[in-house]
DNA sequence: AAGAAAAACATTGTCGACAATGTCGCCCGG
DNA sequence: CCGGGCGACATTGTCGACAATGTTTTTCTT
């Protein structure tokens, strides 16, 4: 179908750089890539069979996304993952997503509720397999947080959330390890949070949802912090 | 001084481009580039007689900064500018810079109090030399919450607020002249959080910047939205 | 004449080369 | 032996040209 000419780069309506860009944030967040390396643009321009320019933007997207830092004549380094750059990251978390969850109970219709209910049984099923002291997945998890913040409708929230904060969490969480051990705390939190939401209740959604990630905070500061 | 070769991007230790992304975004901020408009390329290069390479790093980091959207093999278009994001815009500002207070009441330094104090004594002059019921002046006002921001200490949310979403609120300030006729009321509550904060009160200090903020909100809501 | 196909144009994405800066190692003087 | 200056190397910033895509205009057919 594809003539012999088809560039490298005419792919599913994202440029050469887009794709770069998404495998480097993953091997970033993954810590494939090690917190704190140099990242040499030669070198990785020849891994990926590309050129400087292109990698460069790449680059540039994974800085302002905070997951490299550059220095004008110097390079760019993977950001150094620190407990207080964590904490720090909660802290943010938690007003932006009480906002979401007080947003959400105003905005989310039905089936956008009855979706997060599914979720939450989905978690039960996978919590009952696996130990009763068993790390909290982190999988589901995001995916409860993700769909609150989605429920928002604040487009400006969602992105911030989602397509910025959220790839330094799962960061924090595949390097330092964060499993979280308040399995059954949470998601009875989480239950609470949907009553809260289905009862259209703005402000116990927020405070509640506030709560959960100040614990999660109090939690991880007990332990690094 | 400077020798006959010194090369044009050899200044104040930043890049051409880090020079030409302030330009842009200086001129979107106050709208001499139209809301909306399409950005070409070649044009704008001609116009800084530079290279495309440079710009388009600079429209990249406009990109990201949310001044910009841009379109693989379209081009870019400087943001639209509609009532629904300016009131996203102060959900978000609600929440976060709700948490900066809390968090400045628990972190800034006495100095850093004396300092708002000062700020706000300068406000009150330059209104009364204008009019009682004269604008807000948005120079001061921004000044007071910049330094509330600085003084949270929390890293994130002082990059994500003073060079992130302030240049968007600038940008709807200027473009859709979002002047507040609520200086005395705004004067006021200025006043009270600065005495949460010295109080070392963050939980009110939280709610007074909310309330300070959701004002503003309704203010715009009952205007335009 | 109106609509569609096609060609010409303009714009964007990508690449390799050059210029300038930072870095590392070596040599020299103290 | 140690510290500072100097030079070679590697890396980054910048530029102009080419390839591919989007857009507009022209032209041909019905």
């Amino acid at each position: 179908m594809s003539s012999v000419s088809t560039p490298a780069y005419a792919n599913g309506g994202q440029s050469l750089a887009d794709r770069l860009f998404e495998s480097l944030r993953g091997e970033i967040v993954e810590g494939n890539i090690a917190a704190g390396s140099k990242i040499s643009e030669p070198e990785l321009a020849k891994r990926f069979q590309t050129s400087r320019g292109s990698l460069r933007e790449a680059l540039m997207r994974l800085e302002s996304l905070g997951l490299l830092e550059r220095r004008v004549n110097v390079g760019a380094r993977v950001v150094e993952l620190d407990g207080r750059g964590l904490l720090e990251l909660y802290e943010v978390r938690e007003a932006l997503e009480g906002m979401a969850c007080r947003l959400a109970a105003e905005n989310m219709n039905q089936a956008e509720i009855d979706g997060l209910r599914a979720v939450m049984e989905e978690h039960e099923q996978q919590s009952e397999l696996q130990a009763g002291t068993a790390y909290f997945q982190p999988e589901g998890d995001f995916d409860f947080h993700f769909r609150i913040v989605q429920g928002s409708g604040n487009q400006l929230l969602i992105d911030t959330l989602c397509n910025r904060l959220y790839y330094r969490v799962r960061m924090y969480r595949y390097q330092l390890g964060m499993a979280s051990p308040r399995a059954k705390r949470a998601f009875r939190e989480h239950m609470h949070i949907i009553d809260a939401i289905e009862a259209r209740d703005g402000e116990l959604a927020e405070i509640l949802m506030r709560r959960h990630i100040r614990a999660s905070r109090n939690n991880i500061q007990a332990k690094i912090g």
